[in-house]
DNA sequence: ATTAAAGACGGCAAAAATGCCGTAATAAGT
DNA sequence: ACTTATTACGGCATTTTTGCCGTCTTTAAT
């Protein structure tokens, strides 16, 4: 058996791991590779998922249901070093895609959130300079959650004379979709160039394959973004995300951004057409590519007004009765100091 | 043709159009595609040469020399979207690679630099920072150059008030070692954990595959490393390298390695064994992977400290005679002083 | 119940990608 | 000039992938 042949049928068992005992059909399983790096198509899952079969390391369940991994196929899992068939960095990312699996759904849920905390001497300021960023709908969705000190938010507690800022992590987008039975691949993140308020180009871009760290989160670590500027003059550079989905699920996907927006969570920047290159990002043949705001764009505002800030990504869940519109917040808050 | 076809037969192209009229033959064209993100073998690429032939895009010059890319040939590259069929990615990478093609060769030669730009009355400091971390060989060889105000380096032209700190930058190595014949690959960029002066494991990875930007120089400007550290503790977050070679080419590399570290240009962190992870990074059968420093580390380290600087990596081409060891400038800067 | 629709299988064969290997053209050494 | 080593080619056969399509279950609707 060829080296690429083992790496094929050690990263399908992998993903009927995961699956938590729920079979699969090779289609599915093809959808899920993809999105770790490994291009099959479904016919040839089918092929290999025969193999397994008959060494007994994958079950038939039933026509309709497909596959199931056995006992035996964990056990050859743990012997195969995954890391080592299927790809270090995909491994890790793995684990991040896993933490963005659960979700929002029409009406309410929790969502996936970013972190960030603020002196509580900072707030004020912050507040100035988050306010036209969420004008600008340069965020994602125009909902924040403030977390004073000692209370708690996405599973950790705000330290004393600290502030936490909550707001909603793109990847929320993907949650919702894949909810709806849209397989949405995360491609790049990246900084797009913004011109009258309109994106330009992506100037730089990281393939979420490629990578463990978050790109936006150090694009604006590195501060490489422009959001202040591009707040003022339309002119700028912000972070975003360039996913793709299948074309045919394209309508599906529009009625799901029209219900997002209601509930504030809007963020999707562009659409592409399906097949063609987006912002010059070539997409695959029968799918389509679409920009989202990257969920830390406010805080990269904060960054560049040159206030302490820590923050980190997919912080964790919280429901979305916890967020509230930035004037209702600001108002809040304004009556607090009175 | 499938869609598939259509992009290894115009990365083809590509390869040998950047050959500068020199001809190619399959092996060395599967090589490039390689480092560049397509995987072919050899045979199959003379399988598509044979195509390109027929179709008047390339051409047979002898059994010796290989194939040309043909003025038609061209043409369809002109008109076939690069971009668009190899990857965005992938094209903004290469360009970055080819910047490093030139190198030093055992004697003299230029070498290819990073340059940091600080204030002139910062220097002092800096210093103090650079010694050490040099004296634990954390950068890459144990040279450097300091460049004056309105003296120029590396195409640059330092501005008043400020001076230059150029380093040597670690794809030097990739330079030397391609001049030697040896196909080398430059697959991440990361952080590596030490402990007690050895390195332990990558922290963070990103594929040079899968970004626009330099790795390393986004961890520093996002603050990751924690160089003083290590030269304090031998405990720390350095930036590194990960390389790989054919494991036949192991032994002429070592000598290479060897030579280099006479001319103070040694930067090798570890070696891995042929075909076996190195620090938990897979190796593909038949390859060995090796960790080469970080050029940015000392940079690193002057920013760690709290000193303004900006700095970019790969800035250009500088004959090794005008790097001098850094006791040795240091002399000449107290003397300067007096 | 009965029927229709959706999803999954696997046989068969075509398309792609390679492995093996004998032959040809050079380069280098004697 | 002659021999040897190196490098590249392309024919042929195999191995991998994948497309096409008829069949079988299960779910949902009538």
């Amino acid at each position: 058996m060829s080296d690429k042949a083992s790496q094929a049928r050690t990263a399908i068992l992998k993903v009927l791991s995961e699956l938590e005992g729920h079979p699969a059909g090779a289609a599915r399983i093809s959808e899920r590779l993809a999105s770790c790096g490994v291009t099959l198509q479904p016919r040839t899952v089918r092929f290999y998922l025969l193999q397994l079969d008959r060494e007994g390391l994958t079950s038939f369940i039933s026509r309709r249901k497909g596959r199931m991994i056995t006992p035996a196929g964990r056990e050859e899992l743990g012997r195969a070093n995954v890391l080592e068939k299927v790809g270090f960095v995909q491994a890790k990312v793995d684990t991040l895609s896993y933490r963005m699996s659960l979700n929002v759904e029409s009406g309410d849920g929790e969502l996936i959130t970013n972190v960030a905390l603020l002196k509580n001497q900072d707030i004020s300021r912050a507040f100035a300079e988050l306010k036209p960023v969420f004008e600008r709908n340069l965020g994602m969705g125009d909902r924040l959650c403030i977390v004073p000190s000692s209370a708690s938010f996405a599973g950790h507690t705000i330290p004393g004379g600290y502030t936490g800022i909550g707001t909603i992590c793109s990847v929320t987008l993907n949650g919702v979709l894949l909810a709806a039975g849209i397989p949405i691949t995360s491609r790049f993140g990246g900084l797009v160039e913004m011109r009258s308020n309109r994106p330009v180009r992506f100037t730089e871009l990281i393939e979420y394959a490629g990578t463990t760290a978050d790109p936006l989160e150090m694009y604006i670590r590195a501060g490489m973004t422009r959001v202040r500027e591009c707040v003022k003059t339309g002119n700028g550079i912000i972070g975003a995300s360039f996913r793709e989905i299948p074309s045919l699920a394209m309508d599906q996907a529009s009625l799901i951004f029209k219900k997002m927006e209601k509930l504030d969570l809007g963020g999707v920047l562009t659409i592409g057409r399906p097949g063609q290159p987006l912002l010059d990002v070539p997409v695959a043949e029968g799918r389509t590519g679409f920009v989202v705001m990257g969920g830390l764009n406010p805080i990269a505002a904060i960054m560049e007004a040159g206030i302490a800030c820590t923050f980190g990504s997919l912080s964790g869940l919280e429901p979305y009765t916890r967020f509230a519109r930035l004037a209702v917040i600001f108002r809040h808050y304004m009556n607090s100091l009175r």
